[in-house]
DNA sequence: AGGTCAATTACGTAG
DNA sequence: CTACGTCCATTGACCT
């Protein structure tokens, strides 16, 4: 079936680029009426939340330029990046430019971030704040995962796509898109290029939107026993720490040397860790009780795009990195002058994800060398390589395959507009979700711990799809 | 080995 | 409906 498809992308593909060209062309001359049917017709769901803060916003935000002139110490923030910026002559130059990796020091409140009208996230805030007194208990933790990891009998034919669970969560290209690990709701916590953080509850019209960082969101984080404290990590080199009892963001972590921060993650049973990836292959362990890093270890020749922590042992971690390599670790025996990994999985070009499954014996890649692979055995030995055309260009979101419920299926975007479901039984692509109601690409998905069937599908336009199974 | 540069081509929105 | 602007990824080709 590969290479139909194959055929069927580079087609499509290089059809756009024939049309592009053709359009300019046309330019100088006129006629054409050519009206080529195509799915532009979707009327995606807009904005219900109003923008009105702008000024409210810029206020507090610091051009890092200045940052100098206030005194505060240049190694806090470098502005490499201000000095080189013009070495990307590209035939435009936006004059904001310079306001790239603007962010401020120190806790920003909620009330500032917020970008709808005044005091219109009362009920949202103290919603979170009513679900983290009630926390989880660990056997509601524990207990329901456990059974759908194991026994997830869904049918894939179940799920749809209800017109009501599409909203246009943030503005722009969502780079993180997560489920609140709630039994009670289905929250949605989206972050943009922009550094944005929407919030939505599936199925209803309002959304809530915040401004926190300044760059895009590399990650979002949920503490399982308090929901209304989420970590968000970025490439501004800021991790913060929504407390919506306090109602901030506050500043948990600033990268030293001006790195950017390209994935957040935790082990289950450490809620004082953060793991961070930043810079050019350097894996972080921020310690929360003395708020800085324990550890910080070099351990790829390039950026890690994701860290993923063993279900079953959480001392075993997988990272992905654009060296063209998915790692695991021990992370008993890291440290020292050498790193060594306990294996390493080697693609043909950079690697953006791996992600263990469910139930911690099987660990799945995406590489944009056009394969979804899974390794299994108990040693992840044995590899399967299922072609997946994971070319997303400059403008999208990459493609990561994600696991569902169970260690069966893996959920992931294609350029399509659909959702590719590969079968690790089948070793293949055996369905793909397609719906009218789609208008742009799903390339980033979560799926819910606690609903099973529950997906959502983040596109480079803000809107987020959720599937349901009925 | 490591920097630089160009090419890629989806989506929302302004007109 | 069409045209414009986006621009923090990735890669290969070319240079030092």
């Amino acid at each position: 079936m590969a290479p139909p498809k194959l055929n069927e992308y580079e087609r499509k593909r290089l059809e756009n680029i024939r049309r592009n060209n053709e359009m300019m062309a046309a330019l100088k001359v006129h006629s054409k009426a050519t009206a080529l049917s195509n799915h532009s017709k979707i009327v995606a769901k807009s904005y219900t939340v109003k923008l009105e803060k702008k000024p409210k916003i810029e206020t507090p935000i610091v051009i890092r330029r200045s940052l100098r002139t206030r005194g505060i110490p240049p190694d806090s923030k470098g502005l490499d990046l201000d000095a080189n910026s013009d070495s990307n002559t590209s035939t435009h130059n936006s004059p904001n430019k310079v306001e790239k990796f603007v962010q401020t020091l120190g806790p920003i409140s909620m009330k500032d971030a917020y970008k709808g009208t005044d005091d219109s996230d009362r009920s949202f805030i103290e919603s979170l704040v009513s679900m983290s007194n009630k926390g989880l208990l660990e056997e509601e933790l524990e207990g329901p995962a456990k059974k759908k990891k194991t026994e997830c009998s869904f049918e894939l034919e179940s799920l749809s796509l209800d017109p009501e669970n599409i909203a246009r969560v943030v503005p722009g290209r969502i780079t993180q898109v997560r489920f609140f690990p709630s039994k009670d709701v289905n929250m949605i916590a989206a972050g943009n290029k922009f550094g944005d953080i929407g919030f939505w509850n599936v199925g209803e019209s309002e959304i809530f939107l915040y401004h926190p960082h300044a760059a895009p969101i590399s990650g979002i984080l949920f503490q399982q026993h308090c929901l209304s404290k989420i970590y968000t990590s970025c490439y501004d080199g800021f991790i913060r720490l929504m407390d919506a009892e306090k109602e901030i963001f506050d500043m948990v972590y600033n990268s030293s040397d001006n790195a950017c921060i390209y994935a957040l993650s935790q082990p289950k049973n450490d809620a004082n860790c953060l793991y961070l990836s930043e810079g050019k292959g350097g894996l972080a362990v921020l310690d929360n009780r003395i708020g800085k890093c324990s550890s910080h270890w070099d351990l790829h020749g390039a950026r890690i795009n994701t860290i993923d922590f063993n279900p079953q042992s959480s001392h075993i971690v997988a990272t992905s990195s654009s060296d063209g390599t998915a790692c695991t670790w021990d992370l008993r025996c890291i440290g020292g002058r050498k790193h060594t990994a306990l294996r390493t999985f080697a693609h043909k070009r950079s690697v953006q994800s791996a992600y263990f499954s469910p139930s911690g014996s099987s660990l799945a890649t995406t590489s944009m060398d056009d394969t979804v692979r899974i390794y299994s055995g108990v040693n992840l030995e044995d590899e399967t390589s299922v072609y997946h055309f994971n070319q997303t260009g400059r403008w999208l979101s990459t493609f990561r395959a994600i696991w569902g419920w169970d260690n069966s299926y893996l959920f992931v975007g294609n350029m399509n507009r659909g959702v590719d479901i590969v079968s690790t039984v089948q070793k293949a692509t055996v369905k793909t979700l397609e719906s009218p109601h789609i208008s742009a690409i799903p390339c980033r998905f979560d799926a819910h711990s606690f609903e099973v069937g529950m997906l959502a599908g983040a596109t480079s336009g803000g809107q987020i799809y959720v599937w349901t199974s009925s």
